[in-house]
DNA sequence: CAATGCAATCTTGTATACAATATAGCGCAC
DNA sequence: GTGCGCTATATTGTATACAAGATTGCATTG
């Protein structure tokens, strides 16, 4: 497996817990470290972290509620490879739920979740000029994550959450994009809307935000077209 | 623990897996046979179950993700227990993503999902008529998931079912309207709106719908204002 | 060379044993 | 009667052993 020893986890005084792992995984699957479809052995998790198959276990069936690992009954588990309809409805639900947040945390943002949001886009700003994409596709969806904290709604918070670990796996299989994955000036926009506590403009923003994002997803859609017009091709000789 | 011996699950032909006992807990829940707070032992259950705690435990995190279930450490799992705060939240969730799909069901329903839908409600009458509020309660949750399969959005999809296995809680602890849970009037009006094809009216409808739902928790803050008035009456003499 | 069959090995599923923590009950002091 | 301390017991957390299923590698056949 592709986890490699650089990432092995530091045996500090906080006790190695079904979660800590889950949490470990869930970063390194964030940030591109370890590949959609890699498989997860048990004992292999199990060697690393210094802990038996049991926690190994409790953390991947975390992973798997979370659906960033897929668990097939006696075959394993592995980093889930979301399908290109799963990537659709996974930024549809997104455009749904994050407008909603955007709006609640332009009511209720304090000057130091503006300040602090600023301080994400600076880090990531910092990791992409490092050449450091992984992290700064993390501090990118910490961004919407701190949004949704802003907004005072949990539970649409936690859903919010599972679909931005979603989005990274999909971002893995169908980003064609060069450019960075959000564009700072979106979130610079984003944080000004939320600190005028513009609710209507942040609501907007967020939308058009997300559909930037969904529509860069579909443009992996177009090699479809083509293989249409290659069997288009193939007919007349077939 | 109050689980009866009448609720023992049949010794059938499937094997026993943490989903079928996490299935048959969550649908013991959602009929209100288990109360919010009921302490659910893993040896208690792995009795009833024929297996080991180890599927028991599975099970149990299976639940506690769906956060119908709640996990203390060292404690044990007990039924949730929604805090009105978290009442709210999930209803203003459902409010943003249930007429999402009863509009996504207008346009997709076929006959057939016509059909299973109405077939919904006369079960959900005849439970009513024998007074089986349990069972009139799970039907009446059911209606709103075969509103979400039939907009063909799984994400979405499983965001609801989870927000309707917790609206079932809710409801156990806050829930004090006469009238039964869901009226049919307001089923039987969506129904139509969908095998009509209106999608804008589906979505008022399940909006005002859920609105109304909502607003029935409400109720229950009266008695805070209540208790506060008490306060002040033991003020003066304290 | 490719396909098939078989055995060995690996990995996952599950039960059980042991360790750690919490709870209940009893006796004693005030 | 109440509160505290102590012990026994119950329950949960974790590791380990065993069973079941899957995979790999090798030998044989066509």
């Amino acid at each position: 497996m592709a986890l490699s020893a650089s990432k092995k986890p530091q045996k500090a005084d906080a006790p190695i817990t079904k979660d800590t792992i889950a949490n470990a995984l869930s970063h390194a699957i964030h940030q591109h470290w370890i590949a959609p479809g890699t498989k997860l052995g048990e004992d292999e998790l199990s060697d690393i972290y210094g802990v038996s198959r049991t926690i190994v276990r409790a953390a991947l069936q975390t992973l798997a509620h979370q659906q960033i690992v897929e668990i097939r009954r006696n075959r394993g588990a592995f980093i889930a490879k979301p399908s290109l309809t799963e990537a659709h409805e996974v930024f549809e639900a997104r455009e749904l739920l994050e407008p909603r947040t955007a709006r609640s945390a332009a009511r209720l943002a304090t000057p130091q979740d503006i300040d602090l949001l600023e301080g994400h886009i600076a880090q990531e700003h910092d990791a992409l000029k490092a050449g450091n994409h992984g992290r700064a596709l993390f501090l990118s969806g910490q961004f919407h994550l701190e949004v949704a904290r802003i907004a005072q709604q949990q539970t649409i918070a936690d859903m919010i959450k599972v679909l931005i670990a979603r989005s990274s796996l999909i971002i893995a299989l169908y980003w064609r994009r060069e450019s960075a994955l959000c564009e700072s000036q979106a979130h610079h926009a984003l944080i000004k809307a939320i600190a005028d506590q513009d609710g209507d403009h942040a609501e907007d923003l967020m939308k058009s935000h997300l559909v930037d994002l969904h529509s860069a997803l579909n443009l992996r859609e177009q090699p479809a077209v083509q293989h249409d017009l290659r069997d288009l091709l193939l007919k007349p000789s077939g």
